[in-house]
DNA sequence: TGTTAGCACTCTCGCCTCACGACTGCCAAT
DNA sequence: ATTGGCAGTCGTGAGGCGAGAGTGCTAACA
């Protein structure tokens, strides 16, 4: 179904008034601040079409109209303008990603860091699923006399390392050639592959047995919490929008950014696509009415993750859907990328 | 100033019934519940004897009364019983510190958890001013050809590693003989002593003067992001007090929890005592109205951090005491503080 | 046929009032 | 010193009312 110019201009204006202000709008709003050449009249059976189409809503008949969850959808797909970010927004951005950054983590938190401080919503930002990192190199290091660091370096960067117990009696060089080894048996397979150990290497020496079987228990670790992984940053501004004044609205909030459980596949779901537009209404599975705005973040063409937004329906998507390309693509040429490249 | 035993009867009452309830509490309240011997105009005199003594408010004419900060504080000295857990509450701590705990961040967050499942409040843990750490070894590990990995292993573990860009032609053996120059150079030092590095050694090898430097800079690094340390659980649990129910003082809460900032200094105020309750009223230093009540974690003898709760200045003292007694207990005999031995 | 002015109608919201009831403080009796 | 009784205070919630916002509809007009 394909509407008119003016009912799109109409529509259109009723969403920017509605997500700048949170009120039903009036016909009369939008004369006065739209779309002053047509009468209220004329923009009140255009706004009475609309809501028979769907699109609109009135909380009640003496009120003004709000955008539906289909009217938001249309938005995005064809209703809204491409902005280029301002220079305020631009020194936001570079504020976080010009000083030096040496982690990816810190990526991570940067960009949940700018994404919430421009749009005033909670930023997200997450790994890309653990399991499909490629795995480049694993080294053995003893720190104390019991206990050693497993590093595993992967495509995607260093993983968060992992003590081991070992018995106090191996020598050091005993671990730089089980490193070797454990490189060999591992090295270019994805961590989620370790579910079938036994098609990485045909014999395993029984002097390495015991490690590596410990290591492949670390490598089962990072595919089951890959909560830990999830940055969020700006949790509290979702205080300052009116969807959440009231507190159980707030509350049921907080506890699905709390949880990564429910967090994770909100996130993750529609996988990979540049940009995911995930508007939940109320109740439909406990869920908060909210929406989640992500985009892929890729440096130098290897995924890293995804980064995002999370906010009442009623958001400015105009404005997020260009600071998330904006810093797709700054993150896409950060010179700290340079780490990630396959050359171990 | 000292109470007559009867006065305390009710002031312990009237805390008790408030924390309960987080209703004023009339005098007909306390001898239907607590103190049925006593008459009410009794209770009434003894009520308006303790408001003038300052542990008693009033919030208007016809309402019961509510403890002042000064009447937490008594509470917390003298009033209160000393508990056991019950035993649904031991079963939450042993689900949390039961199954195996192979990292001190792990201690710090199931910490967290504990707290904040126990008391329905927010649950917080952090590391101990990693300042204060000695370093026992420090260990340079090559991963690509131009990055290595700078391990640190101090007294309170291994401290989360950095990486760092080397030039591609530094061969592995440089690094071997390097990390023993540089763990000589530092071992046995306190982190916070980098900021006078000219003590640390007299004199230092040309060949390792970058990646002394390096090195220093690295440490720097962990002593001005202390920030990073600390675990919150449970923020959203907040939003079931009573206090919090008002969106502003909300916000103003997790304002406060958001910015490390703030939360630092509130934590680790006081220092050295075995438990230190901080009460902060409105509006004295732009913080909320809160209370936090955090004890010092040791394991084996050594200070790994602090734990706690925050919430409302109402809260169950008697409760959060005793829980906080017995998972300092616990931690300090967890079998995976062994690793925090100083046998390297 | 599309657009517009005018008007009656509807519904929310804030305000006011008022009566109820929860507690207290005080006084007099024990 | 304690207690019952009672008058007094004050917050709270219900109910009513008027203003204002915004609509839908109708009739006129281009």
């Amino acid at each position: 179904m394909s509407l008119s110019e003016r009912k799109e201009k109409i529509l259109r204006a009723v969403i920017d008034s509605y997500v700048d202000s949170c009120q039903p709008v009036s016909s009369a709003d939008i004369q006065a601040n739209y779309l002053s050449a047509l009468s209220t009249a004329t923009i009140r059976n255009e706004l009475a079409a609309l809501e028979d189409m769907g699109y609109l809503d009135q909380p009640h008949t003496s009120a003004g109209r709000i955008p539906t969850a289909s009217a938001y959808k249309l938005y995005v797909e064809r209703l809204m303008p491409r902005r280029e970010l301002s220079s305020s927004e631009l020194e936001i951005v570079s504020k976080y990603f010009d000083e030096k950054i040496s982690e990816i983590d810190d990526v991570l938190r940067s960009t949940a860091k700018v994404i919430s401080e421009i749009t005033n919503l909670t930023g997200v930002a997450c790994f890309t699923n653990v399991g499909e990192a490629i795995i480049g190199n694993i080294r053995i290091v003893k720190i104390t006399s019991t206990l050693a660091l497993v590093i595993i370096v992967t495509d995607i960067g260093v993983l968060k390392d992992a003590t081991v117990t070992v018995p106090s009696d191996v020598p050091e060089e005993y671990f730089a050639k089980a490193s070797a080894f454990i490189t060999a048996s591992f090295g270019g397979h994805r961590i989620e592959e370790v579910r079938n150990p036994e098609r990485l290497i045909c014999e395993i020496k029984d002097e390495f047995r015991d490690l590596f079987d410990t290591i492949l228990e670390v490598l089962r670790g990072y595919l089951d919490d890959s909560s830990e992984n999830i940055v969020l940053e700006g949790s509290s501004k979702l205080l300052k929008q009116p969807e959440y004044s009231n507190v159980g609205k707030a509350r049921e909030m907080f506890e699905m950014l709390e949880s990564k459980e429910k967090l994770v596949p909100a996130i993750s779901s529609k996988g990979d696509l540049g940009l995911t537009i995930n508007i939940s209404n109320d109740g439909e599975d406990g869920s908060p009415e909210c929406a989640i705005v992500t985009a892929n973040l890729t440096t130098h063409g290897v995924n890293i993750g995804k980064a995002g937004v999370i906010g009442p329906i009623r958001m400015d998507y105009s404005k997020i859907v260009s600071v998330l390309d904006y810093i797709s693509k700054t993150i896409e040429d950060l010179p700290v990328a340079k780490k990630f490249d396959k050359d171990n």
